[in-house]
DNA sequence: AATTTTTCTGAAACCGCTTACATTTCAGGT
DNA sequence: ACCTGAAATGTAAGCGGTTTCAGAAAAATT
């Protein structure tokens, strides 16, 4: 295990100079097959392993990536993090992990803190790290003028900045439509904030509405905020809007959190899914899968966003010039709480 | 935004030598007010930050704590990172995350790697981590000789290892008991592996079975190991069961997921909970409240075990005596897959 | 065999900070 | 005004690597 040699020992009991046996250390092709041998066995025999901190001092690198998050045991974003600790790994790069919350300020703060660690670069995991004002984003910019940023889920145009994201837009576009296909006109949307993503899916919804027109009937929409895993909140929510005289007979929502509380809705008030009730949630995630009936959800492919990200974040890291921004397509998982026509 | 200078250049601007630069840097108590002040003005006016490979070459640390854990988007251990990494940060120290999977041999390399960054200390998280066989907690030891190696929901008796524990046994018993107090008697047990916690629940399940005198019946239990989010797979092992001619009026499970399965099976079968099927389950996870019924949980307090480790660790890392062993005891959240009596 | 290349290797500077130790400064005591 | 000890500051030696540059060894050429 791990000795506390350094590479001065090494090269003596090598009777090599330290230079080849940093040499040896870092593949550098200068340096005969035999004296190659010697060192490494001697490196092996004791199990050395390089000082990280001098290491990084000389190097100017550490390969570890920032990884910023609002919230890791969010169900979605846990498993984004998930995929891109583990791409990362195999690619060499260790994760240094950030649960900022909500808050800018704090990811202000924690976006500095990575840079001060001296990582390589810094991935925003989540929508919510795009704001509306532009002079919001600026942390963004500011830490892109010293390591590559990556946008998983959100976009920015700026140097130095790379966004990942799936055509959510388009996604609800059509989720929506396949909802008032199936013959539902009072379709309420539900989402919890203004990230980047949310504008995106509220305009998709909004289109096919407007497209049907049954927007104009009266934006039927609630607004929501708050912690996402108030399942309950949502449910009764609903069961007061219900009270209060709104009517509705379906729900499309920007998370399966959120749809779930309509699920929970409809079975804790008799109603049937999805004939009296029609729900569509998104992300696709756990959460989907374990209610019943089960929930139809959009899928964006996360993991296929991460693996593209961590690609790009490669190339980049090499030197190559990669794609500024990069869109997939989402797909709708038919489940039960839709009816197909 | 973070500059490229070096201590140089500050000791330089402002008129001192980079000792006493060092000296205010960290806060050291022999620098005369005044210097302190100009030295201050000069780093904020420039934004000085010190290069932290070069410090972490210095004082041999980058404050940095390595947190495993095999599976981050597992609802439970996501959770768990979340608690530690926040706490973490807000005790001046960053999380170097490392998802391992369930391998034993991932886990051993991912130990080396982490202890190879320099981490201050090691995390495992969760149950997982402990093995039946002595030898093959070994590279626990082995980092342990390195780093405070510390135990969430496991325990391991060596030298510099630091377990915090619920006590699993005892909430398991007392769940079985209740279950056998309102009726039941053929409780299925449900879980995943025979990791540590597994092992303790086991154990609590059927002393509880044997008192009542029903265990001799025929152990009625079920061996389940797979994703942890199949919870089809769970509802599909119990339908065939069932089908087979298993009877069973309750089901306790080791984790939530697996209780959801049983969840499932009741409804997809037309059986009443929690009058036909009664069911508990384990974490008290978002799981258990997503549901309609919602789970009967077993709650091991999470959050207060993880302050109590990160507690341990400041402490240990402050050089303090700490206890090499804590246990929590857990309670049952009551909900609607059980009936009291 | 002598000369030119090419391939290896080593000496030493450097990365940017901490800290032990030496030195200076300064207040207090006589 | 002089001495003493404490407080403040500076000097320089690490920390453990990487890398440039120059020189030595080996291979290729004549």
């Amino acid at each position: 295990m791990t000795t506390n040699m350094t590479i001065y020992d090494i090269s003596e009991k090598a009777g090599v100079s330290i230079a080849t046996v940093s040499r040896v250390l870092n593949g550098s092709s200068n340096v005969s097959e035999k004296t190659k041998k010697k060192v490494m066995d001697i490196i092996n025999r004791y199990e050395y392993t390089p000082n990280a901190f001098a290491r990084g001092l000389g190097l100017n690198t550490m390969k570890t990536i920032g990884i910023m998050c609002a919230d890791s045991s969010d169900l979605y974003l846990a498993k984004a993090v998930y995929y891109i600790e583990q791409l990362l790994r195999s690619n060499g790069y260790d994760s240094l992990l950030c649960c900022t919350g909500y808050d800018l300020n704090t990811k202000e703060q924690s976006m500095e803190l990575l840079i001060s660690k001296k990582v390589d670069s810094i991935v925003l995991v989540g929508s919510n790290f795009i704001y509306e004002k532009e002079e919001d984003n600026r942390y963004i910019c500011d830490a892109a003028s010293v390591v590559p940023v990556m946008l998983l889920n959100a976009a920015l145009e700026a140097p130095n900045v790379y966004s990942i994201v799936s055509d959510d837009y388009t996604s609800m576009y059509k989720a929506t439509a396949q909802m008032i296909a199936s013959g539902r006109k009072e379709i309420l949307y539900f989402y919890n904030s203004f990230s980047y993503s949310g504008k995106r899916k509220l305009a998709g919804y909004r289109a096919a509405m407007e497209e049907a027109g049954i927007f104009q009937n009266g934006l039927r929409m609630q607004f929501y905020k708050g912690s996402h895993e108030d399942i309950h909140a949502m449910a009764k929510q609903l069961t007061e809007a219900s009270q209060c005289g709104l009517s509705f007979d379906g729900v499309i929502a920007a998370d399966d959190n959120l749809a779930l509380g309509a699920v929970k809705y409809a079975l804790q008030n008799g109603l049937k899914i999805p004939e009296d009730l029609s729900i569509i949630g998104y992300n696709n995630s756990l959460l989907a899968t374990c209610c019943e009936p089960e929930l139809t959800s959009i899928d964006n492919r996360l993991e296929t966003l991460c693996q593209h990200l961590i690609t790009t974040l490669m190339g980049i890291l090499n030197g190559e010039e990669m794609p500024k921004k990069t869109v997939f397509s989402g797909e709708i998982i038919q489940r039960g709480t839709t009816l197909l026509q």
